[in-house]
DNA sequence: TTGATTTAGTGGCATATACCACTTTCGACG
DNA sequence: CGTCGAAAGTGGTATATGCCACTAAATCAA
C-alpha cells in the first residue's frame, strides 16, 4: 500500500483521545496556572474532596488509575501541604486521604479558574456537544474491553 | 454546598478525557504488549511512517504535542534502533526523522495487534459511535480555545 | 491456631508530556 | 556586510502514569 493512501492517525481511537487530551491539557493548565495547580491536580483534589476521606484504592478505582500512579501523583500535593493521609483504624492496610485546610482553600481558588476554562470550552465546542462527549467518555471508562480468551 | 450534592468529576471535560485515555491506554497497551511497543510509540512510528521524512516540528504540530516532549519521546525509539534522524541539508536547524528498516518491521508487527485492539473497541462501543467520537476529538484538537484578552 | 491466599500500598524504573532557558541557524534590513 | 529577531531543537526539571516486585495486614482453610 503506497504511503499516500494510508489512513491518517485519525483512524485510531486511542491516538485521537491522546491528542485531544494534550490539547485540552494545554488549555486547562494554561487557564488554571495562576492557582499554581495543574488541572490534573485540581481534579485529584476535587475527587478527594467529594469523597468521605476516601481510601487510595477507592480514588484510584474512581479515576480508572493505577494505584501506584495515584501514589506518585499524590506526593507533590502532600509535600505542598494540600493533602494528608492517615491509616484506617479498622484496617491498617488501608490509607485514607483528605484535604488539609490549605488544600481546601487552594481547591476553591482553582475551581474558579476551572469554571472559566470549562465555560470557554463549552462556548467553543457547544454545550450539547460537550455534554454528549462527556457521556461517551464516561461510558468508555466503565466498559469492559477484555478480549475473550482465545480458548 | 453540602458535599453530597456536588457534581461528580464527570462534569469536567478534561477529567473525563483523561480518565478515558487512561482506560484505553491500559487496553491498547495490553493488547500491543507482545510487540514490545507501547501504543503511544506505535502511534508515533506510524505518524513518522506516513510522513515524508517529516521534521520534528511537523510531527509535533500534527500530534498537538510540545516539541521538546516529542524529542524526549523519540529517544527510546532511537536508542532501540527503530528511528533515525538527520539534519535537513537545506536548513541545518531542521532535523528530519525516519524509520529504520527495523522500525518498519516492528511497526508492521505492532499494527497487526493494533487492529485487534481497534476492532475490539469498535465491537464494544459500536462502529458509528466510535466514528463520531473520533470526529469530535479530531475537531477539538483543531479548535482555538484561547481566551480573548480581557482588554 | 497456623499456614496459604488475598488485599492495599510502596518503591523502583521507564515512558509521556509540559515549560523554560539556551544555542544554533536563517533570513531580513539597514 | 553585520546585526537582530524569528525559527528549530536540546537539556533540565517536574508532573503524570504504568508495571513489577515486595511488604504488611487481614482472611480463609485445614
Amino acid at each position: 500500500m503506497p504511503k499516500d493512501t494510508l489512513p491518517g492517525l485519525t483512524a485510531c481511537n486511542y491516538a485521537m483521545l491522546r491528542r485531544a487530551t494534550r490539547k485540552l491539557g494545554q488549555f486547562y493548565d494554561d487557564v488554571q496556572a495562576p492557582s499554581g495547580l495543574k488541572a490534573t491536580q485540581q481534579g485529584l483534589l476535587y475527587q478527594i474532596h467529594i469523597g468521605d476521606e476516601p481510601a487510595m484504592g477507592a480514588i484510584a478505582a474512581a479515576l480508572v488509575m493505577d494505584l501506584s500512579a495515584l501514589g506518585h501523583t499524590l506526593k507533590p500535593l502532600i509535600r505542598d501541604g494540600f493533602v494528608e493521609t492517615f491509616a484506617d483504624p479498622d484496617d491498617r492496610r488501608i490509607k485514607r486521604v483528605r484535604l488539609t485546610r490549605q488544600g481546601l482553600i487552594k481547591l476553591d481558588e482553582a475551581m474558579k479558574l476551572w469554571q472559566v476554562a470549562q465555560q470557554r470550552f463549552e462556548d467553543v465546542v457547544g454545550k450539547e456537544k460537550a455534554e454528549r462527549l462527556r457521556a461517551v467518555l464516561d461510558d468508555i471508562s466503565a466498559l469492559d474491553f477484555d478480549l475473550p480468551p482465545a480458548a
